[in-house]
DNA sequence: ACCTGAACACCGTTCAAGT
DNA sequence: ACCTGAACACCGTTCAAGT
Protein backbone atom coordinates (compact mmCIF):
# COMPACT_ATOMS: atom_id res chain seq x y z
CA UNK A 1 0.00 0.00 0.00
CA UNK A 2 1.19 3.59 -1.09
CA UNK A 3 2.06 6.23 1.53
CA UNK A 4 -1.35 8.07 1.55
CA UNK A 5 -1.68 11.61 0.10
CA UNK A 6 -2.70 13.55 3.70
CA UNK A 7 -1.46 11.19 6.74
CA UNK A 8 -4.06 8.91 8.22
CA UNK A 9 -2.71 9.12 11.77
CA UNK A 10 -1.51 11.19 14.47
CA UNK A 11 -0.64 11.40 18.25
CA UNK A 12 -4.05 12.23 19.49
CA UNK A 13 -6.19 10.04 17.09
CA UNK A 14 -3.85 6.96 18.36
CA UNK A 15 -4.18 8.08 22.09
CA UNK A 16 -7.98 8.15 21.41
CA UNK A 17 -7.91 4.88 20.03
CA UNK A 18 -6.42 3.15 22.78
CA UNK A 19 -8.52 5.24 25.47
CA UNK A 20 -11.54 3.91 23.37
CA UNK A 21 -10.37 0.55 23.86
CA UNK A 22 -9.56 0.87 27.58
CA UNK A 23 -12.94 1.73 28.04
CA UNK A 24 -14.60 -1.12 26.15
CA UNK A 25 -12.68 -3.83 26.99
CA UNK A 26 -10.53 -3.12 29.92
CA UNK A 27 -6.85 -2.84 28.22
CA UNK A 28 -5.28 -2.22 24.79
CA UNK A 29 -2.25 -3.48 23.47
CA UNK A 30 -0.12 -2.01 20.70
CA UNK A 31 -1.19 -4.33 17.88
CA UNK A 32 -5.10 -3.57 19.00
CA UNK A 33 -4.51 -0.28 18.20
CA UNK A 34 -3.20 -0.51 14.78
CA UNK A 35 -5.84 -3.32 13.87
CA UNK A 36 -8.46 -0.55 15.29
CA UNK A 37 -6.87 1.95 13.02
CA UNK A 38 -6.87 -0.73 10.08
CA UNK A 39 -3.31 0.39 9.98
CA UNK A 40 0.11 -1.87 10.39
CA UNK A 41 2.17 -2.00 14.08
CA UNK A 42 4.91 -0.04 13.34
CA UNK A 43 3.16 2.52 11.44
CA UNK A 44 2.34 3.83 15.36
CA UNK A 45 6.05 4.32 16.29
CA UNK A 46 6.03 6.61 13.69
CA UNK A 47 4.22 8.97 16.09
CA UNK A 48 4.94 7.96 19.04
CA UNK A 49 7.62 6.62 20.76
CA UNK A 50 6.15 3.44 22.38
CA UNK A 51 3.42 2.66 24.71
CA UNK A 52 4.43 4.67 27.69
CA UNK A 53 4.23 7.90 25.15
CA UNK A 54 0.39 6.81 24.43
CA UNK A 55 -0.50 6.33 27.66
CA UNK A 56 1.33 9.88 28.76
CA UNK A 57 -1.13 10.86 25.81
CA UNK A 58 -4.20 9.33 27.12
CA UNK A 59 -2.95 11.55 30.54
CA UNK A 60 -3.18 14.49 28.31
CA UNK A 61 -6.76 13.68 26.74
CA UNK A 62 -8.20 13.37 30.36
CA UNK A 63 -6.39 16.75 31.57
CA UNK A 64 -7.71 18.65 28.68
CA UNK A 65 -11.07 18.53 30.77
CA UNK A 66 -9.91 19.45 33.73
CA UNK A 67 -12.18 22.27 35.03
CA UNK A 68 -10.27 25.84 33.91
CA UNK A 69 -9.02 27.39 36.85
CA UNK A 70 -11.68 30.87 36.88
CA UNK A 71 -9.52 33.36 38.53
CA UNK A 72 -12.42 35.90 39.41
CA UNK A 73 -13.98 33.19 41.84
CA UNK A 74 -12.75 32.96 45.43
CA UNK A 75 -10.82 30.12 46.05
CA UNK A 76 -12.77 27.59 47.80
CA UNK A 77 -15.25 27.43 44.37
CA UNK A 78 -12.56 26.87 42.21
CA UNK A 79 -10.65 24.52 44.00
CA UNK A 80 -13.80 22.76 44.15
CA UNK A 81 -14.41 22.76 40.59
CA UNK A 82 -11.30 21.86 39.87
CA UNK A 83 -11.02 18.88 41.95
CA UNK A 84 -14.27 17.78 40.84
CA UNK A 85 -13.83 18.11 37.28
CA UNK A 86 -10.07 16.24 38.54
CA UNK A 87 -11.65 13.02 39.53
CA UNK A 88 -14.45 13.12 37.02
CA UNK A 89 -12.61 12.87 34.17
CA UNK A 90 -10.39 10.18 35.79
CA UNK A 91 -13.73 8.02 37.32
CA UNK A 92 -15.14 8.15 33.57
CA UNK A 93 -11.88 6.35 32.47
CA UNK A 94 -11.37 3.67 35.34
CA UNK A 95 -9.15 1.35 33.22
CA UNK A 96 -7.14 3.81 32.53
CA UNK A 97 -6.17 4.67 36.01
CA UNK A 98 -3.71 1.18 36.50
CA UNK A 99 -1.51 2.02 33.90
CA UNK A 100 -1.61 5.79 34.44
CA UNK A 101 -0.85 6.12 37.89
CA UNK A 102 2.56 3.32 37.38
CA UNK A 103 4.63 5.85 35.20
CA UNK A 104 5.00 9.31 35.93
CA UNK A 105 4.13 12.22 34.49
CA UNK A 106 5.30 14.31 31.96
CA UNK A 107 2.04 15.14 30.11
CA UNK A 108 2.36 18.98 29.60
CA UNK A 109 -1.04 19.80 29.77
CA UNK A 110 -1.53 18.01 33.43
CA UNK A 111 1.96 20.10 34.36
CA UNK A 112 0.55 23.34 33.33
CA UNK A 113 -3.37 22.31 35.17
CA UNK A 114 -0.88 21.78 38.70
CA UNK A 115 1.00 25.15 37.63
CA UNK A 116 -2.03 27.19 37.36
CA UNK A 117 -3.71 25.93 40.47
CA UNK A 118 -0.61 26.74 42.37
CA UNK A 119 -0.83 29.89 41.39
CA UNK A 120 -4.45 30.44 42.22
CA UNK A 121 -4.04 30.15 45.87
CA UNK A 122 -0.46 32.15 46.09
CA UNK A 123 -3.13 34.86 44.60
CA UNK A 124 -5.75 34.03 47.34
CA UNK A 125 -3.09 34.37 49.97
CA UNK A 126 -1.81 30.91 50.31
CA UNK A 127 1.84 30.43 51.27
CA UNK A 128 4.78 27.98 49.92
CA UNK A 129 3.83 25.28 52.45
CA UNK A 130 0.34 25.67 52.35
CA UNK A 131 0.12 25.86 48.96
CA UNK A 132 2.62 22.32 48.52
CA UNK A 133 0.53 20.94 51.37
CA UNK A 134 -2.84 21.61 49.76
CA UNK A 135 -2.31 20.49 46.55
CA UNK A 136 -1.26 17.17 47.74
CA UNK A 137 -4.15 16.71 49.86
CA UNK A 138 -6.14 17.99 47.03
CA UNK A 139 -4.43 14.95 44.65
CA UNK A 140 -4.55 12.15 47.49
CA UNK A 141 -8.68 12.90 47.89
CA UNK A 142 -8.68 13.05 43.58
CA UNK A 143 -6.80 10.09 43.05
CA UNK A 144 -8.32 8.00 45.86
CA UNK A 145 -12.12 8.89 45.00
CA UNK A 146 -11.31 8.22 41.06
CA UNK A 147 -9.79 4.53 41.79
CA UNK A 148 -12.41 3.68 44.08
CA UNK A 149 -15.09 4.64 40.96
CA UNK A 150 -13.31 2.51 39.02
CA UNK A 151 -12.66 -0.41 41.32
CA UNK A 152 -13.94 0.14 44.69
CA UNK A 153 -11.77 -1.81 47.30
CA UNK A 154 -14.77 -3.15 49.52
CA UNK A 155 -17.08 -5.48 48.45
CA UNK A 156 -20.13 -4.27 49.94
CA UNK A 157 -22.52 -6.93 49.50
CA UNK A 158 -21.31 -10.51 49.99
CA UNK A 159 -18.23 -9.94 51.68
CA UNK A 160 -17.26 -13.55 53.32
CA UNK A 161 -15.02 -11.33 55.40
CA UNK A 162 -18.13 -9.70 57.03
CA UNK A 163 -20.09 -11.46 59.44
CA UNK A 164 -23.95 -11.87 58.72
CA UNK A 165 -25.25 -9.27 61.68
CA UNK A 166 -22.61 -6.66 60.08
CA UNK A 167 -23.53 -7.89 56.45
CA UNK A 168 -27.28 -7.09 57.13
CA UNK A 169 -26.31 -4.05 59.48
CA UNK A 170 -24.90 -2.75 56.13
CA UNK A 171 -27.66 -3.95 54.09
CA UNK A 172 -29.60 -1.54 55.71
CA UNK A 173 -26.93 1.40 54.57
CA UNK A 174 -29.71 3.39 51.63
CA UNK A 175 -26.60 4.83 49.87
CA UNK A 176 -25.79 2.17 47.36
CA UNK A 177 -25.36 4.18 44.07
CA UNK A 178 -24.53 7.39 45.66
CA UNK A 179 -21.70 5.71 48.16
CA UNK A 180 -18.27 6.92 45.82
CA UNK A 181 -20.26 9.58 45.38
CA UNK A 182 -20.85 10.90 49.00
CA UNK A 183 -17.51 9.81 49.85
CA UNK A 184 -16.00 11.80 47.46
CA UNK A 185 -18.02 15.44 48.32
CA UNK A 186 -17.93 14.50 52.07
CA UNK A 187 -13.76 14.54 52.14
CA UNK A 188 -13.79 17.14 49.31
CA UNK A 189 -15.42 19.95 52.40
CA UNK A 190 -13.45 18.40 54.87
CA UNK A 191 -10.12 19.40 52.60
CA UNK A 192 -11.64 22.29 51.86
CA UNK A 193 -12.27 23.39 55.88
CA UNK A 194 -8.85 22.35 56.69
CA UNK A 195 -7.40 24.94 53.43
CA UNK A 196 -9.25 27.66 54.91
CA UNK A 197 -7.87 27.15 58.57
CA UNK A 198 -4.27 26.68 57.15
CA UNK A 199 -5.13 30.17 55.34
CA UNK A 200 -6.28 31.59 58.15
CA UNK A 201 -2.95 30.42 60.07
CA UNK A 202 -0.91 32.21 57.28
CA UNK A 203 1.97 34.45 57.90
CA UNK A 204 0.81 37.98 56.88
CA UNK A 205 4.02 38.19 55.06
CA UNK A 206 4.29 36.07 52.50
CA UNK B 1 15.83 -33.17 38.12
CA UNK B 2 14.00 -35.05 40.74
CA UNK B 3 11.57 -34.56 42.56
CA UNK B 4 12.91 -32.82 45.67
CA UNK B 5 11.59 -35.16 48.89
CA UNK B 6 10.44 -31.74 50.48
CA UNK B 7 8.51 -28.93 48.38
CA UNK B 8 11.11 -25.96 47.67
CA UNK B 9 7.61 -24.07 46.30
CA UNK B 10 5.10 -22.67 48.08
CA UNK B 11 2.31 -19.99 46.80
CA UNK B 12 3.25 -17.40 50.57
CA UNK B 13 7.73 -17.76 48.49
CA UNK B 14 6.54 -16.97 45.47
CA UNK B 15 4.48 -13.59 46.05
CA UNK B 16 7.28 -13.04 48.86
CA UNK B 17 9.40 -13.47 45.66
CA UNK B 18 7.60 -11.02 43.33
CA UNK B 19 7.28 -8.55 45.88
CA UNK B 20 10.95 -8.47 46.12
CA UNK B 21 11.12 -8.00 42.64
CA UNK B 22 8.97 -5.29 42.52
CA UNK B 23 10.75 -3.11 44.89
CA UNK B 24 13.85 -3.55 43.87
CA UNK B 25 13.26 -3.30 39.78
CA UNK B 26 10.20 -1.89 39.71
CA UNK B 27 8.00 -5.02 38.20
CA UNK B 28 7.94 -8.51 37.72
CA UNK B 29 7.25 -11.49 35.18
CA UNK B 30 6.79 -14.91 35.94
CA UNK B 31 9.43 -15.86 34.29
CA UNK B 32 11.92 -13.95 36.47
CA UNK B 33 10.24 -15.30 39.69
CA UNK B 34 11.26 -18.75 38.38
CA UNK B 35 14.44 -17.95 37.83
CA UNK B 36 14.99 -16.15 41.19
CA UNK B 37 13.84 -18.91 42.79
CA UNK B 38 16.27 -22.04 41.01
CA UNK B 39 13.04 -23.15 39.04
CA UNK B 40 11.38 -23.79 36.05
CA UNK B 41 8.84 -21.66 34.78
CA UNK B 42 6.05 -24.03 34.84
CA UNK B 43 6.83 -25.23 38.42
CA UNK B 44 4.71 -22.12 39.90
CA UNK B 45 1.99 -22.75 38.24
CA UNK B 46 1.54 -26.29 40.42
CA UNK B 47 0.94 -23.27 43.27
CA UNK B 48 -0.42 -20.34 42.02
CA UNK B 49 -3.18 -20.02 39.14
CA UNK B 50 -1.70 -17.22 37.15
CA UNK B 51 -0.07 -13.52 37.36
CA UNK B 52 -3.24 -12.78 38.78
CA UNK B 53 -3.13 -15.01 41.78
CA UNK B 54 0.46 -14.28 42.46
CA UNK B 55 -0.03 -9.84 42.54
CA UNK B 56 -3.66 -10.79 44.94
CA UNK B 57 -1.20 -12.84 47.76
CA UNK B 58 0.89 -9.70 47.43
CA UNK B 59 -1.96 -7.81 48.73
CA UNK B 60 -2.63 -10.86 51.28
CA UNK B 61 0.87 -9.58 52.24
CA UNK B 62 0.50 -6.08 52.50
CA UNK B 63 -2.52 -6.44 54.61
CA UNK B 64 -1.31 -8.93 57.26
CA UNK B 65 0.70 -5.71 58.37
CA UNK B 66 -2.19 -3.46 58.92
CA UNK B 67 -2.60 -2.85 62.59
CA UNK B 68 -5.08 -5.26 64.11
CA UNK B 69 -7.83 -3.55 64.89
CA UNK B 70 -8.19 -3.27 68.77
CA UNK B 71 -11.59 -3.26 70.75
CA UNK B 72 -10.40 -1.63 74.21
CA UNK B 73 -9.38 1.86 72.14
CA UNK B 74 -11.32 4.66 71.33
CA UNK B 75 -12.58 4.58 68.00
CA UNK B 76 -10.17 7.61 66.43
CA UNK B 77 -6.80 5.97 67.62
CA UNK B 78 -7.92 2.43 66.35
CA UNK B 79 -8.95 4.20 63.12
CA UNK B 80 -5.99 6.56 63.03
CA UNK B 81 -3.52 3.38 63.58
CA UNK B 82 -5.40 1.41 61.27
CA UNK B 83 -5.01 3.96 58.20
CA UNK B 84 -1.77 4.90 59.24
CA UNK B 85 -0.46 1.11 58.51
CA UNK B 86 -2.57 1.00 55.57
CA UNK B 87 -1.04 3.78 53.78
CA UNK B 88 2.41 2.98 55.44
CA UNK B 89 2.18 -0.96 54.02
CA UNK B 90 1.22 0.21 50.44
CA UNK B 91 4.00 3.08 50.90
CA UNK B 92 6.38 0.81 51.40
CA UNK B 93 6.06 -1.12 48.26
CA UNK B 94 5.39 1.53 45.81
CA UNK B 95 5.92 -0.33 42.28
CA UNK B 96 3.13 -3.17 43.87
CA UNK B 97 0.13 -0.43 43.96
CA UNK B 98 0.02 -0.29 39.66
CA UNK B 99 -0.93 -4.30 39.41
CA UNK B 100 -3.16 -4.25 42.54
CA UNK B 101 -5.23 -1.06 41.98
CA UNK B 102 -5.31 -3.29 38.77
CA UNK B 103 -7.41 -6.18 39.88
CA UNK B 104 -10.50 -6.35 42.35
CA UNK B 105 -9.64 -7.45 45.49
CA UNK B 106 -10.33 -11.23 46.51
CA UNK B 107 -7.72 -12.23 48.86
CA UNK B 108 -8.81 -12.95 52.12
CA UNK B 109 -6.96 -11.01 54.59
CA UNK B 110 -7.88 -7.82 53.17
CA UNK B 111 -11.40 -8.19 52.89
CA UNK B 112 -11.58 -9.64 57.08
CA UNK B 113 -9.46 -5.83 56.99
CA UNK B 114 -12.26 -4.01 56.03
CA UNK B 115 -15.19 -6.01 58.24
CA UNK B 116 -13.03 -5.65 61.35
CA UNK B 117 -13.20 -2.00 60.78
CA UNK B 118 -16.64 -1.80 59.98
CA UNK B 119 -17.40 -3.73 63.28
CA UNK B 120 -15.37 -1.85 65.08
CA UNK B 121 -17.09 1.56 63.87
CA UNK B 122 -20.43 -0.11 64.11
CA UNK B 123 -19.59 -0.65 68.02
CA UNK B 124 -18.98 2.82 68.25
CA UNK B 125 -22.17 3.45 67.59
CA UNK B 126 -21.94 4.63 63.88
CA UNK B 127 -24.78 3.85 61.79
CA UNK B 128 -24.57 1.56 58.22
CA UNK B 129 -24.52 4.51 56.23
CA UNK B 130 -21.92 6.20 58.40
CA UNK B 131 -19.49 3.58 58.22
CA UNK B 132 -20.27 3.13 54.30
CA UNK B 133 -18.89 6.68 54.31
CA UNK B 134 -16.18 6.46 56.94
CA UNK B 135 -14.40 3.27 55.07
CA UNK B 136 -15.36 4.93 51.37
CA UNK B 137 -13.34 8.17 52.57
CA UNK B 138 -10.68 6.64 55.08
CA UNK B 139 -10.20 3.55 51.78
CA UNK B 140 -9.85 7.17 49.32
CA UNK B 141 -7.38 8.96 51.72
CA UNK B 142 -5.13 6.04 52.66
CA UNK B 143 -5.02 5.03 48.84
CA UNK B 144 -4.45 8.61 47.15
CA UNK B 145 -1.10 8.75 49.85
CA UNK B 146 0.01 5.54 48.91
CA UNK B 147 0.52 6.50 45.27
CA UNK B 148 1.57 9.67 46.44
CA UNK B 149 4.37 8.09 48.03
CA UNK B 150 5.64 6.10 45.32
CA UNK B 151 4.92 8.69 42.48
CA UNK B 152 4.18 12.00 43.13
CA UNK B 153 1.71 13.58 41.25
CA UNK B 154 3.60 16.81 40.90
CA UNK B 155 7.12 17.00 40.05
CA UNK B 156 7.71 20.04 42.83
CA UNK B 157 10.81 20.86 41.44
CA UNK B 158 11.79 21.92 37.88
CA UNK B 159 8.28 21.13 36.86
CA UNK B 160 8.26 23.19 33.14
CA UNK B 161 4.65 24.34 33.57
CA UNK B 162 5.01 26.07 36.73
CA UNK B 163 6.42 29.50 35.83
CA UNK B 164 9.46 30.64 37.58
CA UNK B 165 8.21 33.44 40.22
CA UNK B 166 6.03 30.30 41.02
CA UNK B 167 9.17 28.24 41.05
CA UNK B 168 10.75 30.12 43.69
CA UNK B 169 8.41 31.10 45.70
CA UNK B 170 7.81 27.05 46.29
CA UNK B 171 11.24 26.52 46.66
CA UNK B 172 10.61 28.54 49.55
CA UNK B 173 8.74 25.82 50.45
CA UNK B 174 10.50 24.08 53.88
CA UNK B 175 8.60 20.65 53.91
CA UNK B 176 10.66 18.77 51.47
CA UNK B 177 10.47 15.12 52.20
CA UNK B 178 8.20 15.73 55.00
CA UNK B 179 5.23 17.02 52.26
CA UNK B 180 3.71 13.47 51.53
CA UNK B 181 3.82 12.46 55.22
CA UNK B 182 2.48 15.74 56.10
CA UNK B 183 -0.41 15.69 53.31
CA UNK B 184 -1.39 12.52 54.62
CA UNK B 185 -1.54 13.43 58.56
CA UNK B 186 -3.69 16.41 58.00
CA UNK B 187 -6.01 14.72 55.30
CA UNK B 188 -6.55 12.21 58.18
CA UNK B 189 -6.74 14.53 61.25
CA UNK B 190 -9.62 16.38 59.24
CA UNK B 191 -11.56 13.08 58.43
CA UNK B 192 -11.20 12.14 61.87
CA UNK B 193 -12.80 15.51 62.53
CA UNK B 194 -15.29 14.53 59.87
CA UNK B 195 -16.31 11.34 60.95
CA UNK B 196 -16.94 12.62 64.84
CA UNK B 197 -19.22 15.07 63.45
CA UNK B 198 -20.76 11.82 61.18
CA UNK B 199 -20.88 10.06 64.69
CA UNK B 200 -22.98 13.11 66.52
CA UNK B 201 -25.37 13.42 64.09
CA UNK B 202 -26.23 9.55 64.29
CA UNK B 203 -29.94 8.98 65.17
CA UNK B 204 -29.85 7.17 68.70
CA UNK B 205 -31.29 3.93 67.04
CA UNK B 206 -29.39 2.16 65.09
C1' DA C 1 2.34 -34.38 44.50
C1' DC C 2 5.75 -31.68 42.40
C1' DC C 3 9.08 -30.31 38.95
C1' DT C 4 10.45 -30.24 33.87
C1' DG C 5 10.88 -29.12 28.70
C1' DA C 6 8.58 -27.96 24.79
C1' DA C 7 5.00 -25.63 22.68
C1' DC C 8 1.41 -21.88 21.84
C1' DA C 9 -0.43 -17.48 21.11
C1' DC C 10 0.77 -13.34 22.28
C1' DC C 11 3.41 -8.66 23.35
C1' DG C 12 6.48 -4.22 22.47
C1' DT C 13 10.03 -2.59 19.51
C1' DT C 14 13.26 -2.19 15.53
C1' DC C 15 14.63 -1.68 10.88
C1' DA C 16 15.48 -2.13 6.04
C1' DA C 17 12.46 -1.47 2.20
C1' DG C 18 8.98 0.71 -0.38
C1' DT C 19 6.54 5.22 -2.45
C1' DA D 1 7.40 11.89 5.42
C1' DC D 2 4.72 7.94 6.16
C1' DC D 3 3.36 3.16 5.85
C1' DT D 4 4.82 -1.89 5.42
C1' DG D 5 6.57 -6.81 6.39
C1' DA D 6 9.69 -9.43 8.67
C1' DA D 7 12.36 -10.16 12.56
C1' DC D 8 13.76 -10.10 17.62
C1' DA D 9 13.53 -10.88 22.39
C1' DC D 10 10.21 -11.30 25.32
C1' DC D 11 5.60 -12.58 28.01
C1' DG D 12 1.78 -15.71 30.38
C1' DT D 13 -0.11 -20.21 30.15
C1' DT D 14 -0.73 -25.20 29.05
C1' DC D 15 0.35 -29.94 28.97
C1' DA D 16 2.32 -34.42 28.35
C1' DA D 17 6.18 -36.54 30.53
C1' DG D 18 9.06 -37.74 34.29
C1' DT D 19 9.89 -39.38 39.50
Amino acid sequence: MPRPSQPILSRELICRTALNLLDRTGRFTVPEVAQKLGVSVSSLYHHVAGRAEIVEGIRGLLAGRFAPIADDTAWPAAVAAWARSYRDAFAAHPAAIPPLVAQTITDPVTLRQYGALAGMLARSGFGPDSIVLAITMLDNLCLGAALDVGAPSVIWDDNPAIDSPMQTALGRATLGADRAERGFELGLALTLRGLAELLADQPAEV
